[in-house]
DNA sequence: TACTACTTTAGAATCATTCTAATTTTCTTG
DNA sequence: CAAGAAAATTAGAATGATTCTAAAGTAGTA
């Protein structure tokens, strides 16, 4: 055991949540579900979610991973986040809030949603509509 | 010539901005400073400024590249943007702007400054400052 | 001119991610 | 429950952006 993970929520749990999103409830996309579907907001990468599946006792080859990661993104139970270091990371909140990023380390930290009022969108260009708007400070540490 | 480029500033501004930001005017840094710095807002990855230093018969080593992009950023005369695509962009407007994403193509464009708003910034977390704040509207193309 | 530090360079290395082709599993349907 | 088709998983190769390395070139200076 290499990390201290908490207590996911229960294999049936995560089947049913896959099932509703028309996902067949496979040993490994359930033990994925497990963790990050259990309504905690986490922002995880793929290299850290393996990480915590190997601790987990279920360890599964990287590209199952990715390919978990994108059909959950599609099924909307999870959402990247591009803005930090060089992994994308899979953000579990998936209300309306925003990051902050240190810059030197790639993390992300939730912006409190109630702190935080965003602007009107502003005129999109013809043709276009908005997924996701994304308000994101970058910050670096106090010297 | 594989591209049209639009008239860069002459090779004298060019060395004099690099003096200024005490970088040794090599014809490799003129020669992106001439096609950087002349006032055009601008968004281009490292390869893109290759193709277009080929075109311009200034042929250098992409690490060079990488290299004079990196100096140039330490310098304040370009800004990089993480959000786009797989490839890191420099944005050669330095003033106050958010972006439009094309989710599709990674292509940016700048949401006029005027069109928007920032809300005040929320509290920092302890020992922080806040580098940049960036606004991003990804949008898709309407099917 | 000669020196020393800074630059550039080609190519190798790295890292996240995607692809490929083969194997395994799941979900029917008989 | 058995069999087959479709979907999922896998190891490992491939890709693409970026960084590193160590050698060769160039610039500012004494």
């Amino acid at each position: 055991m290499t990390g201290n993970h908490p207590k996911p929520i229960s294999s049936e749990k995560a089947a049913e949540k896959l099932r509703a999103a028309s996902l067949r409830p496979t040993r490994q996309r359930i033990a994925i579900a497990e963790r990050l579907l259990d309504g905690r907001a986490r922002h995880v990468s793929a290299e850290q979610l393996r990480d915590e599946l190997v601790d987990y006792g279920q360890p599964m080859a990287l590209a199952t991973i990715y390919n978990c990661l994108h059909q959950f993104e599609e099924a909307g139970l999870v959402r990247p986040v591009h803005h930090a270091g060089d992994a994308v990371l899979y953000d579990t909140n998936l209300g309306d809030h925003h990051h902050f990023v240190d810059v030197e380390t790639g993390e992300l930290i939730d912006i409190d949603p109630g702190e935080i009022t965003l602007p009107e969108l502003p005129d999109l260009p013809d043709g276009f509509e908005a997924e996701t708007i994304e308000l994101t400070v970058r910050l670096r540490r106090k010297s």
